[in-house]
DNA sequence: ATATTACATTTGTACCAACAATTGTTGTAA
DNA sequence: TTACAACAATTGTTGGTACAAATGTAATAT
């Protein structure tokens, strides 16, 4: 059979679809979004060092440009901290606080089974080729 | 190198992102969200037959909730007409009109050129697996 | 010292998405 | 006939996303 790029695409939608719906499943009992918990990770990943938005902007799955927003709703729940660089007002300090680290580490293991799930279909050599496919497309 | 299932979500992630991004560029002269684009196709697809709103809900790459207001727009824009279906008053029938049929035919050959531009880097042998891959983990 | 430019972040606006609740319609059972 | 369940679609609400415009700050040039 042969495949056309249109099918391709939209089988990469499917996929994506899929993703979402489980990772969004995982997370719904934590009451976070997928943004949410990416920002987490990368200020977590930041190991007590602060932060500025363009930072976690840059390291964000899909760039956008009101990651302002998704940190206002992870400081509002207190997993967040914000304050303004002393020597560079124009930038801000974001740091994780205990409570984000403690959220974190009972979420990392519920996301990790998730993408286990997700992929469980596929075994190992297909998962590396599925990776390489869809990094040589992100080129 | 040894690939484990977050890095194969998060490919994903990313790749989707990238198909996001460039069907969204190409759509955009058009004014019309993917979605939207794809209820039209849909519409388009029933060959003058009416479609109800659960029709299309179904045949959609993404199942939604609100179909109802994406056609809401599309009527705005007189792309699509609806009316009540006279055997069973709960039904709406749903068709596509001229001048949607021709914004199709505008907009088809661009976003066909999208595909192929976001699926270029494969060749037609790594498009199959790639397809393949991803048909096998939607099962 | 003041004006200009560039940068970092925030805000405004408009649209999309998910889910629950509601409305209106039909069929059916008491 | 009336009440009720099932169904189709819409609406309300909340939160996410994209883009543009605005704000505040720092560096630079004049």
């Amino acid at each position: 059979m042969s495949i056309n790029p249109k099918q391709v695409v939209i089988s990469i939608l499917e996929t994506n679809s899929k993703v979402l719906e489980v990772l969004g499943h995982a997370l719904k009992p934590f009451e976070i979004s997928l943004q949410q918990f990416n920002v987490l990770r990368i200020l977590r990943g930041q190991k007590g060092v602060a932060a500025n938005l363009s930072t976690v902007q840059e390291r964000m799955v899909n760039r956008m440009s009101n990651t302002t927003r998704i940190i206002d709703k992870l400081i509002d729940k207190e997993y967040v901290e914000r304050s303004i660089c002393k020597n560079n007002r124009r930038k801000i300090e974001l740091f994780i606080t205990e409570e984000g680290l403690s959220l974190l580490k009972k979420v990392d293991p519920i996301v990790d089974q998730a993408e286990v799930e997700i992929t469980q279909t596929l075994n190992s050599s297909e998962q590396e080729q599925l990776f390489s496919l869809l990094k040589k497309m992100n080129v």
